[in-house]
RNA sequence: GCUAGGUUCGCAUAGUGGCAAUUGCUCGUGGCUGUAGACCACGCGUCCGAAAAGACUACGGGGGUUCGAGUCCCUCACCUAGCA
């Protein structure tokens, strides 16, 4: 009856990292494993091609996007995602709840961003310039159309027409089952960084019951669907959250918004004690280099990030240690930079990836500053390669017990 | 040769006598964590500063009017267009 199955290879001995295999009927997923983001359906600036051949094995699409944009329909009627778009591999989508709140109200009319979580899954409260934007949105309030949260779900607005939509998570989970990926995440509420305790204690109530009712609106039975940790920064309302969502749900999501990379690791030490070890456990956003490192040492399979393919337009490089990457840098360059203009070596030294074998820091710098579209391939390539190819190596480490070893050596400077 | 219009920080553009001077591009440096952005932010005469503040030099050249000139006047040079 269960089309998935979880099984742990091995166990890091001197930490919690664990490398394990998900077995679904579009292939095996090897953990842990980075899910590259596919919001509509494509990874932008990459084939389905590329993707295998740097080792991809799975990917992530978004339920709010393909229902605005073609539709579940249009998904379902050309026989589901995976082969919507080519992709020969395992797919997952995410339920929408996520994108209801960052993105659910309706275009104003100057079209710049203005709801406090549109920003970013991580919010770092010392961060004063997030909270600066935040205060200059707030003269567009006089033309916005926020989403309006109710117990039973979620009216909002598109962002790209306007229109009005209404989710909950029987309408989420039918979406789901039509766009028919082999992973499938249960309509959750999302709580603000900025909530106090109580706000965050009711988000959370509605979490856990949107969750049981996204299992009962769950038909297809060869679709697995994660249930959502939520609580905020609170170690009770984590700690509560973790064990419910183990009780009803075979695979298990970590979700929210982080006040700091701190917070973050607390709240991933707080809820994996509760995790059977036997569920694939995926946390939801997260997948920057340090922080890879850190929740994979606590347990963590499976992440997926906007990170690589969005630096990766926007010129920013993953490097290692050997090429100049550490913590500070968050291991990475901007490739656009003076000191790359006459540079002939490729992006990174550790990294073996199709542009790193072929092509010099000086020639993408210039696609870059010509803004050739080939620059913004190549970089989200090799932004995404990197990623890939370090959590499997990080997997390699974990299987010969030496996870401690190369986490010392990527994080220690 | 005549007439008209021009000459502003790399390029292109604003600019009512109070101006180190607008905007775009280039350039420089940051930022991006379940994707509204091929995006966003900041900087961009020189010197000194952590910053605020200073100092100096600047709107084709030279001269003039004025407390004060990119802005007004004279003159020279160059550019463009029209007429010869």
């Amino acid at each position: 009856m269960n089309s998935l199955s979880f099984s742990i290879e091995h166990t890091d001995k001197a930490t919690h990292a664990r490398a394990g295999v998900l077995r679904t009927p579009h292939g095996d997923v090897h953990t842990p494993m980075f899910v590259p983001v596919g919001t509509q359906a494509s990874v932008k600036a990459l084939t389905p091609h590329d993707l295998q051949q740097m080792g991809t094995e799975i990917l992530l699409a978004n339920t709010y996007h393909l229902h605005l944009r073609p539709g579940e329909d249009v998904v379902a009627k050309m026989k589901g995602l995976a082969s919507f778009m080519s992709w020969p591999g395992v797919t997952m989508t995410d339920s929408g709840g996520f994108q209801v709140f960052s993105l659910g109200s309706a275009q104003n009319t100057t079209g710049k961003k203005h709801n406090k979580f549109t920003n970013s899954v991580f919010i770092n409260e010392d961060n004063t310039s997030f909270m600066q934007k935040v205060a200059k949105q707030e003269h567009f309030s006089s033309h916005i159309k926020p989403a309006k949260l109710d117990e039973n779900g979620v009216t909002f607005f598109s962002h790209i027409d306007g229109s009005k939509h209404r989710f909950n998570p029987k309408i989420a989970i039918t979406m789901q089952e039509k766009i028919g990926a082999d992973l499938i995440v249960a309509f959750d509420d999302h709580e603000s960084p900025l909530w106090h305790y109580e706000e965050t204690k009711r988000s959370l109530d509605r979490t856990n019951r949107w969750g049981l009712e996204s299992l009962s609106a769950h038909t297809r039975k060869d679709q697995v669907m994660y249930g959502v940790v939520h609580g905020g920064m609170f170690e009770d309302l984590r700690k509560t959250s973790a064990q419910f969502t183990d009780k009803h749900f075979q695979a298990i999501a970590i979700g929210g918004s982080y006040s700091s990379k701190e917070t973050l690791y607390r709240v991933v030490d707080w809820c994996v004690p509760y995790f059977a070890p036997e569920k694939p456990r995926h946390l939801l956003g997260i997948a920057e280099i340090p922080d890879l490192f850190e929740a994979i040492e606590r347990g963590m399979d499976l992440f997926d990030c906007v990170a690589p393919t969005r630096r990766g337009r926007h010129g920013n490089m993953y490097i290692s240690p050997e090429s100049g990457g550490n913590k500070k840098n968050s291991f990475s360059t901007s490739i656009t930079n003076a000191k790359y203009t006459y540079d002939p070596k490729p992006i990174d030294a550790w990294c073996r990836c199709y542009v790193c074998k072929n092509y010099t820091r000086s020639y993408i710098s210039h696609l870059y500053r010509a803004d050739e579209i080939l620059g913004k391939r190549l970089g989200t390539y090799h932004n995404v390669a990197f990623i890939i190819q370090l959590v499997k190596e990080i997997r390699n480490a974990i299987l010969e017990d030496q996870f401690s070893v190369m986490k010392e050596k990527w994080c220690v400077s």
